[in-house]
DNA sequence: CACCATATTCACCAAACGGTTAACTTAACC
DNA sequence: GGTTAAGTTAACCGTTTGGTGAATATGGTG
């Protein structure tokens, strides 16, 4: 049933939670990179970037490789997919038995491009 | 294409990277309570639930009704499904073109019980 | 080896977080 | 209309977070 701790969970969450590091996973969702080109686009000092890459490896969303100049860092995708799993059952209970007409009155007050599956 | 501010994006997930409010929604996910309900579970004062809750509305993950008591909290859908739609972007981008081989390399990798509980 | 660019660690800081207790509001019910 | 139970607000406290600059480590290359 694939059940993920709690704190895991937390760490993930918490780590999605900052722009920056949102901005990061979408540039390492097109391929590895290194801390530099990670931090080109942001305005802020290296250090504050290696901080919130160590966020991303302590929620184990990315990985990295050899320490030194040229670290690779890559995407690690079990916990986004966790995350994403978690969001689903949420969801599914929401959508079936009592919480139902509750989601259908939603659904149809905000009709705003609300893509279901 | 139902593109999220970022902000909101934020309030989301720092929202859910807390397992009190994780569990405040699954609660909700099974129908509407009240705040004293909502607080029974937990060993915590009422006025930290109240904040939670806050927290949640402000996220639009909740809605509630009337002030005073006996007050009603529900689910909002729609906030949920936008967190869920950037993890699904985020896959999307990764499981083709570059990031391609890392991806079947970590399922494989993966493959047996890493979701612990 | 020495050099150099890359990256991390070390204080340090201000602001936000998660909780508390105490005081105040709000709505319902005799 | 007063009492009372249910929630919120206010003030406060310790910890965590996101950033800084300065110092330190790491590893490839002349």
């Amino acid at each position: 049933m694939a059940v993920v701790a709690q704190e895991e969970l937390s760490r993930v969450f918490a780590a999605l939670a900052d722009p920056t590091r949102r901005a990061i996973l979408a540039r390492l969702a097109h391929g590895e990179a290194t801390v530099a080109e990670l931090a080109a686009p942001f305005a802020m000092t290296l250090p504050a970037v290696s901080k919130h890459l160590s966020v991303l490896e302590r929620a184990e969303l990315i990985e990295r490789g050899r320490r030194g100049p040229g670290r690779p860092c890559r995407l690690l995708p079990q916990r986004l997919r966790d995350a994403e799993g978690w969001m689903r059952d949420r969801r599914a209970f929401w959508e079936t038995g009592f919480g139902r007409i509750q989601a259908r009155l939603d659904e149809t007050a905000d009709e705003e491009g609300t893509d279901d599956e």
